[in-house]
DNA sequence: CAATTTTCGATTGTACACAAAAAGTATAGG
DNA sequence: CCTATACTTTTTGTGTACAATCGAAAATTG
């Protein structure tokens, strides 16, 4: 059984830093992170040696791992790279979709609108997270997909707000989401690429309409800024 | 100073498997590598798990390291995303590249230049590899970069034979390439994306001819066939 | 003799102890 | 009071012994 803890720790820390469990920046010490997982530190290591290969972490000489963090020039990249990605992704996914592939797309979907309807916004954000990786599966593509699961991470992580429905507006928001995602899956079930990109782009665009909500938000009303000002005055 | 060796085995392994010292598909024994190296199971082991973060080699549980090996499905789909990864690379590099790393990048063309002038096709191959990379270094985009790093692994594996003038054809391809190299930097260091997309797309025009040569060669003239069946026939 | 099970050898995975390095703290000197 | 340096503590890196697992040959059985 000492293997099924090691996986364990590996997808825990996973889920942990894509929900912003713990933050980027945190430095990740081996000796805690061992014991609380009941594991030695050997596999432990070996553990924080996957998730930099995968991008979740940085390691630094003599100096632990440290949960990756996204600074202003990556997040414009972000931006400008992740439609391309996306529609690439989808696009090859409906060109080479298995059966099976679809099969399994449909029950995370499945399992995405329930934990949705439960209100569970960490998993909701995991499950996103399934979705959208088990789409790059489907492209066959190591090279882009390769690109898409670092752009995932950052796309999680910054999103963590999205399934959060705090007015109507945004309940209409998750519920859009989560139609687009069966559509998607019809396209790709259809092999429909053409229409599976376009889809896609269309789920972006909700998406980041969100998200730039989230990072650049509405500016405060004049009255208050001006009192800040007054205050901080010399 | 058992730390250089540990960064020496690393750096090496993954000479050895891009030039295909190691063939795609060796398994990696932990016990004779470690002697090897002069260094333990234990620091081995990580650079192994490092590795096969970078896709050069595969872990499959209790079953070891293997090099990753590419098939025909994956190779049909390298063809297809190389230009669009090199190029994207590319103009975002002359758009976001430093004055320094222009310096640098001129430095590994200059050693690159060298070593194919002293028909060290190792080198020639690596350093090519370098100069690729240095470029996807230079376009800030961790996203594009990963994918771009995937596929500058099979692309050095593949371009084997790229430096290996046989003829006076193949000296021709070689000295293109290394303009085609010096012109890319001038675009890139003028900041000129639309020129440096253009130019890239032109370097691996050049590269793919060369490639599709190699992985399928001309068909063998007739007479050899008809002997070749002659001989097999029962 | 074939098929299945068992046993053995080789290889990978884990734990722990120790070595090396970095970070933090106290002390001496200006 | 600040700075620099020596010392202590904490954390990371490595070596080694041992446990678990896998694969293959040998033995058992129908």
């Amino acid at each position: 059984m000492p293997k099924h803890k090691k996986s364990f720790c590996a997808s825990d820390l996973r889920a942990r830093i894509l929900t912003q469990d713990i933050a980027p920046g945190t430095d990740l010490d081996e000796a805690s992170l061992a014991e609380e997982y009941g594991i030695s530190r050997t596999p432990l290591r070996e553990v924080l040696q996957r998730l930099a290969g995968g991008g979740f972490v940085r390691l630094e000489e003599n100096r632990g791992a440290k949960v990756e963090s996204m600074d202003f020039a990556t997040m414009r990249v972000f931006f400008q790279t992740a439609p391309l990605i996306y529609c690439s992704i989808a696009r090859q996914a409906a060109e080479n979709r298995t059966t099976k592939q679809v099969a399994e797309l449909k029950d995370i979907q499945l399992r995405f609108a329930k934990v949705v309807q439960a209100g569970d916004t960490v998993q909701a954000g995991l499950l996103n997270h399934n979705f959208h990786e088990h789409i790059g599966d489907m492209a066959r593509n190591p090279y882009l997909f390769a690109g898409l699961r670092r752009m995932l991470i950052d796309h999680t992580r910054l999103s963590q707000t999205f399934f959060d429905p705090k007015s109507e507006s945004d309940q209409q928001r998750v519920d859009k989401a989560i139609e687009q995602h069966d559509a998607m899956i019809s396209a790709i079930e259809a092999q429909e690429p053409a229409l599976a990109t376009d889809l896609t782009l269309q789920h972006w665009d909700l998406s980041r309409d969100q998200l730039e909500k989230y990072v650049r938000p509405d500016p405060l009303p004049l009255d208050v800024i001006s009192m800040k000002d007054r205050r901080n005055a010399l």
